[in-house]
RNA sequence: GGGCCUGUAGCUCAGCAUGGACAGAGUGCUGGACUUCUAAUCCAGUGGUCAAGGGAUCGAAGCCCUUCGGGCCCGCCA
C-alpha cells in the first residue's frame, strides 16, 4: 500500500458516512495535514457542507468524526475533529509502515497508468548544428528528457526527437566562414569541432559582416544553394553540421540523455512534405497570396494580431512554414516520405534512428497521438500559430502541445568573465556575440571540483572510481539546477552559484543515497523482509515511511502537469526525510537485532525508492562519494 | 501600441491549478554537534504589510478588477 489508498479508504468512508447522514455530495479534499499535530491526513468536508447545512464546520466534522469512529477500517487508528473545522485521521503506523516497504520493493514501483500506452512524442534539443551546447541548451535537454522519463513511468509509449536545422542561415554562416574566413577545417588540437565552430568560426564571422557587405551577399548565395540540396556546397555543409552534430550528441549522452529519431529539416525541405501541407492549406483558405500592402506577393498567415509571412515573395518557405508540415508529420497526419537508417546505439542501448530520403528499405513509425514540442517560450507567438493550424486540420483537440520555458541569463558576475560589463544586470545569452557559457565547461569545472571533494573522502578509492564518482555528481549538480524551479522561472545562471554542492542541490540528494549505501553495505547481509515494522515507531522512521510511501501521488502529478520539477522536489523532500533519520537513529548498533533488520528494511526500501525518483530525473545514484 | 511571463525572508525559490488550521525551504548571518552507519550532514537562532489598492467570500499569498515594478515577444532571420 502507498498513501494514495490511505487516502482513497479514507475519502470512501467519509462519503458513505456523509451519505448516511443525510449529506449532500461535496468535492472535499483528502490530503497530508499540514503540520504533524494535525495527525497524518485532513480532510476539509466540514468546511463544504457548513453553506447548506446551516451549521458550523466544527459541528459536521464532529458528527462525522463520531460515526468513522465506530468502525475506522483498516488504515486509520484516530479520527478527530478540530475546533478549526477540519477532519483529521491518524494512520495506523505499523500497517502503513509495512506495506510501504513492501510495495516500494516492487520492481515498478512508483509507475502509475495514466498514459494507457498510447502514443506521445517528445521533441527537444533541436539546437542548431553550428555550435556547442551553451546552459541556455542544456535547460531545455534536461526538462524534455526528464519529462521523457516521466511520461514513460506514467505508462505512455514514449518516442523522442530531435530536430536538426541543417539547412538555415546559421549554418550558411559558418560556411561563409571556412570559405572566406580563411578558418581552418580542422580545430585546434584538443578543441571540439563543435566548440570550434560556435567559439571561433561562428562568432568570428558573424562579426566580419559589419566591415565587409560583400560577405552578406555571400552568404544568400550559399544559403540558395543549401536550399537546393544537390551542389558542392550543400555537401560541405551537410559534412559540417554533421561533424558538429556528432560532437553535440557527445554532451547530450555525456548528460545522460537519449533519443529515437534525428530529424533534418533539410530533408523536410526537400520532400513533398511542405507541399502537400502547402496545397492543403492552400485548399482550406487557411493562408492567402497578399495581393498588396507590405506583405504583397507573399503567402501569409491571417494572425489575430499581424499576419505572418510562410512564403516569401521570393518564393522560398520561412522558418515557421518549415516547421508546419514537421508538425503535422509528428502526429502523423501526413503520409510519411522517409525512409530509416541507423545512426548509432546509445550507451542506454537505445538505438538512434535518423530519417532519410535514400530508399533503405527501413520504415518506421515515430508518431504520436500527442506531441509535446520543448521550445523556450520566446517562441510561443510562432508556436501558437503552429498549434492553430495543426487543430485546422482536425488533430485531435489539443494533441500539439508547446511545452515552453523561459530563457537562462548569464548573471553579472558570470558575464564579467566573458569580459562584458552589464552594470550588474544579468544578460541574456546570444551564439552571435559570444555571450554564452559551454555546457561542456561548466560540466569540466564541476567535475573537478567533484573529483577533489571525493577524494579527500574516499581515499580508498582507486582513480577510475574516483573519475566515474565525480562525474555522476557533476551531472547531477547541473541536471537538478535545470529541473528544480518552475519551467516560468528564469534561470540567472552563476558559474560560481553552480560549484555549490551543498544544500538543495543534486549531490546533496546523491549524498543520502550514498549513505544509505554505506549503511547496507556494512549491514552486511541482506534484510529479511518477512517481518513485523511496528518496531519502527519513532517520528523520523513514520515520516520517511510515509515520504516513501507518496511516490506514486508524485509521478501522476508530474505527468498530468508536465511538472518535472514536482519529481525533484520530492527526491528532495526525500533526501531530507532520510538525512534527518540517519542522525537521530542508529540503525547498525540498534538494541535488537530484529530492530537492525527492520530498519535495514527501511534503509533498503528508502534507497530503491530514491534511485528509482531519481532516474526520472536522469541523476545516477552513486554507491560512495 | 498589442501579447506572454513574473513580483513571497538580505539573496535564490516552494506554496497559487483545486481558497481553509500559526506562510515554508535553501542560502546568508549567529551559535552548537564528528573516538560514532561518510559533517557534500544534522540541530537551534535570525529573518516576511506574500508589490500596492480595491472587490466577491464565513475565510485570500491563492479567485476577479485596477495600478506599479522587472523580463521577453511582435522580421519576406531562425
Amino acid at each position: 500500500m502507498t498513501l494514495r489508498l490511505l487516502f482513497a479508504e479514507i475519502r470512501s468512508n467519509v462519503k458513505k458516512i456523509c451519505d448516511n447522514l443525510g449529506y449532500q455530495q461535496a468535492e472535499f479534499d483528502v490530503s497530508e495535514a499540514s503540520r504533524p499535530e494535525f495527525g497524518d491526513v485532513s480532510c476539509n468536508v466540514g468546511f463544504l457542507l457548513a453553506k447548506s447545512l446551516k451549521k458550523r464546520p466544527f459541528e459536521i466534522a464532529k458528527s462525522i468524526a463520531n460515526e468513522y469512529n465506530k468502525d475506522k477500517g483498516k488504515f486509520v487508528t484516530e479520527v478527530s475533529a478540530h475546533s478549526s473545522g477540519y477532519l483529521n485521521f491518524v494512520a495506523n503506523y505499523p500497517l502503513l509502515t509495512q506495506s510501504v516497504i513492501q510495495s516500494s520493493i516492487q520492481e515498478n514501483y512508483g509507475q502509475i497508468d495514466i498514459g494507457k500506452n498510447s502514443k506521445i512524442v517528445v521533441e527537444h534539443t533541436s539546437v542548431n548544428p553550428n555550435k556547442a551546447l551553451h546552459v541556455g541548451h542544456v535547460r531545455n535537454i534536461i526538462i524534455g528528457d526528464t519529462i521523457s522519463r516521466i511520461l514513460q513511468k506514467a505508462c505512455y509509449d514514449v518516442r523522442v526527437l530531435n530536430y536538426v536545422d541543417d539547412s538555415g542561415l546559421q549554418v550558411a554562416d559558418i560556411i561563409v566562414g571556412f570559405r572566406y574566413g580563411g578558418f581552418s577545417r580542422e580545430p585546434p588540437k584538443g578543441q571540439k569541432f563543435d566548440h570550434y565552430c560556435g567559439d571561433v568560426v561562428y562568432v568570428n564571422t558573424t562579426e566580419r559582416y559589419e566591415n565587409d557587405p560583400t560577405l552578406a551577399t555571400k552568404r544568400s548565395l550559399i544559403l540558395k544553394e543549401l536550399e537546393e540540396g544537390k551542389s558542392e556546397t550543400a555537401k560541405f555543409g551537410d559534412e559540417i553540421t554533421r561533424h558538429v552534430l556528432e560532437e553535440q550528441l557527445k554532451t547530450c549522452w555525456r548528460l545522460g540523455v537519449t533519443y529515437d529519431c534525428l530529424n533534418f529539416e533539410s530533408q523536410i525541405v526537400r520532400s513533398n512534405l511542405w507541399k502537400n501541407v502547402f496545397d492543403k492549406m492552400k485548399s482550406m483558405g487557411i493562408i492567402e497570396l497578399e495581393k498588396e500592402g507590405k506583405n504583397v506577393g507573399c503567402w501569409v498567415i491571417k494572425a489575430e494580431s499581424d499576419d505572418k509571412v510562410l512564403v516569401r515573395s521570393d518564393g522560398t518557405a520561412t522558418y515557421i512554414a518549415k516547421d508546419i508540415p514537421y508538425a503535422a508529420w509528428k502526429l502523423g497526419i501526413l503520409d510519411d516520405p522517409f525512409y530509416y537508417k541507423q545512426y548509432s546505439t546509445q550507451r542506454d542501448g537505445r538505438v538512434l534512428w535518423e530519417t532519410t530520403l535514400e530508399n533503405t528499405e527501413t520504415k518506421l513509425n515515430f508518431t504520436g497521438d500527442a506531441v509535446i514540442t520543448v521550445i523556450d517560450s520566446r517562441q510561443s507567438r510562432l508556436q501558437n500559430i503552429i498549434t492553430k493550424i495543426i487543430s485546422d486540420f482536425k488533430a485531435k483537440e489539443g494533441s500539439y502541445f508547446h511545452l515552453g520555458y523561459e530563457s537562462v541569463t548569464l548573471s553579472a558576475e558570470t558575464a564579467k568573465t566573458l569580459n562584458l560589463d552589464t552594470g550588474g544586470k544579468s544578460v541574456q545569452m546570444s551564439g552571435r556575440k559570444g555571450i554564452y557559457v559551454n555546457a561542456d565547461y561548466v560540466l569540466d569545472i564541476l567535475g573537478v571540483k567533484t573529483y577533489e571533494e571525493a577524494k579527500k573522502r574516499n581515499p580508498d578509492l582507486n582513480e577510475v572510481k574516483l573519475v566515474q564518482i565525480s562525474e555522476q555528481v557533476a551531472i547531477g549538480a547541473l541536471r537538478y539546477s535545470m529541473i528544480k524551479q518552475d519551467l516560468d522561472k528564469i534561470i540567472t545562471f552563476d558559474m560560481t552559484e553552480s560549484l555549490s554542492l551543498e544544500g538543495d542541490t543534486g549531490p546533496y540528494i546523491q549524498y543520502s543515497y550514498a549513505r544509505a549505501m554505506r549503511i547496507l553495505e556494512k549491514g552486511g547481509k541482506t534484510p529479511s523482509f518477512g517481518v513485523s515494522f511496528s518496531d519502527l515507531n519513532t517520528s523520523y522512521e513514520t515520516i520517511l515511511a510515509k515520504m516513501i510511501g507518496k511516490f506514486d501521488i508524485q509521478v501522476e502529478d508530474a505527468a498530468k502537469n508536465l511538472s518535472p520539477k514536482i519529481i525533484a522536489r520530492y527526491c528532495y523532500d526525500l533526501a531530507v526525510a532520510f538525512n534527518t533519520f540517519y542522525e537521530h537513529v542508529k540503525v547498525l548498533t540498534a538494541e535488537s537485532e530484529a530492530l537492525v533488520n527492520a530498519r535495514l528494511c527501511l534503509v533498503y526500501s528508502f534507497k530503491e525508492t530514491l534511485d528509482k525518483a531519481l532516474s526520472l530525473l536522469g541523476i545516477d545514484a552513486p554507491e560512495r562519494m
